[in-house]
DNA sequence: GAATTTATTTGATATAAATCAATTGTTATT
DNA sequence: AATAACAATTGATTTATATCAAATAAATTC
């Protein structure tokens, strides 16, 4: 080895080159040496279960990206009313990438490490680079598909169907980040699943019941879910 | 005037420079110049009332962006349920920017004129133009914060509750992009007001006659809607 | 490891909205 | 203008899920 790469090496040492989320997080498309810029825009900030990150209408500076862990973002009504929007894994961002209010409150699940960025910084970046400008809106319109498949769950399915397609959607997206997808885990509580689906605790407990006793899903623990009978499980999920 | 002038102006005489749509659509991030070109890399397309401009699972080519007139765009289930995801006003665009499958159905409500452009020829433009690229960015990040808002109301609002939102939204809506805001009209039948809010045709129609019954809001037609009261319909609203 | 707290499940009942059914109002057609 | 076709409203009844209430199960603390 000589000393020209030791110096480059050396050089390009920082978080992002041991970043386990790297491959599909939405900082994928920047070679290492702007990668290595990039690392040095950002900083790490880590959390613990059921920290709030932010809260909903608090002026937004910062766009979180996951390295490790699970967030729930959510909304909340006047009268304590709460909807889930969207559980997100290693890999997602949220927050806000304009100087404007968040839309929602963050929340972590578990331990948590994100990657953080400024909103101004990380504006005038997008300017120099577009492909990243370009990968954040494939990103976001992802996440808009998302949405409104989620749409026609809370508007058209029924406390079954909507249950069988959350545990589908869990798998396939442990499927895409490269972890086992069955079992699965879920990481939130009974609670979070209901605010999630737009039912109540009782109606979600009662389904998994149903479904565990028609022997399509296996419960390890009430956490752990073994999907036993897929087809059956995608066909309640439309 | 000198005759450079005239070539020039002869030069950026296209539809663009014409556009109503022009000062809150994407491309509104372009200069005279820059749309030119742009101009000559999309083409218009109209289309009658209830004509199917694509359907969900096609395979995606074009971004259309609406320059007069509306669109619902909705998701169908294998058993007919439709949930209708959004209804889209002058300005706002639709279909996909990057080559997959359309994620929902569009139709037109009433005659409707759009932009369309290709994808792969957005896509490379994008390169060139990171503005651009961010302004794609802005208006699906504000499309995201809409349906997550829509998520709240759909998982979590009774069917008055959705009705005063969404005669408020449209109120919104309207003065976003300049158009009287009270009274309304809505474009679109009851059914569909229905799918959209996830509830039947009677409920929403039960729940117009119980609004005016109240003396928030007066039926001019029942398509044009005089909102009396709007700081109850926000208290509604929540 | 027993005691306490918290989370989940199960049961009984109430209710908001769906469904079924009929009527009225509006728009289009001859 | 009368008729037909379609859209919206109103009424009666049913039902899926919420609510209220209690019992287990799991996790945490002492």
């Amino acid at each position: 080895m000589n000393p020209a790469q030791i110096v480059k090496e050396e050089k390009l040492t920082n978080r992002c080159t041991i970043c386990k989320v790297r491959t599909y997080s939405f900082c994928r498309c920047l070679d290492d040496e702007k990668l290595n810029y990039f690392s040095k825009v950002s900083f790490e900030k880590n959390f613990s279960n059921k920290e709030n990150i932010f809260l909903q209408n608090d002026s937004s500076t910062y766009l979180y990206n996951i390295t490790e862990g699970n967030v729930k973002i959510y909304q909340l009504l006047d009268d304590g009313r709460i909807q889930i929007t969207g559980f997100l894994y290693p890999g997602d961002f949220f927050g806000s990438y304009k100087n404007n209010k968040y839309n929602y409150c963050a929340e972590s699940i578990g331990d948590l490490k994100t990657c953080v960025f400024d909103q101004k910084i990380l504006d005038k970046y997008l300017d120099e680079n577009p492909v990243l400008a370009k990968e954040l809106l494939n990103k976001t319109s992802f996440e808009l598909t998302l949405a409104q498949d989620r749409l026609t769950v809370l508007g058209k399915l029924n406390a079954l169907e909507r249950i069988a397609k959350f545990l589908l959607n869990i798998s396939e997206q442990r499927k895409r980040i490269g972890w086992q997808n069955n079992p699965i885990s879920l990481p939130m509580s009974r609670q979070d699943v209901a605010d999630y689906l737009g039912l109540t605790i009782e109606t979600v407990s009662r389904e998994f019941s149903n479904l565990k006793a028609s022997n399509v899903i296996k419960l390890i623990t009430s956490k752990q879910i073994y999907l036993s009978d897929i087809n059956m499980l995608e066909s309640y999920a439309k």
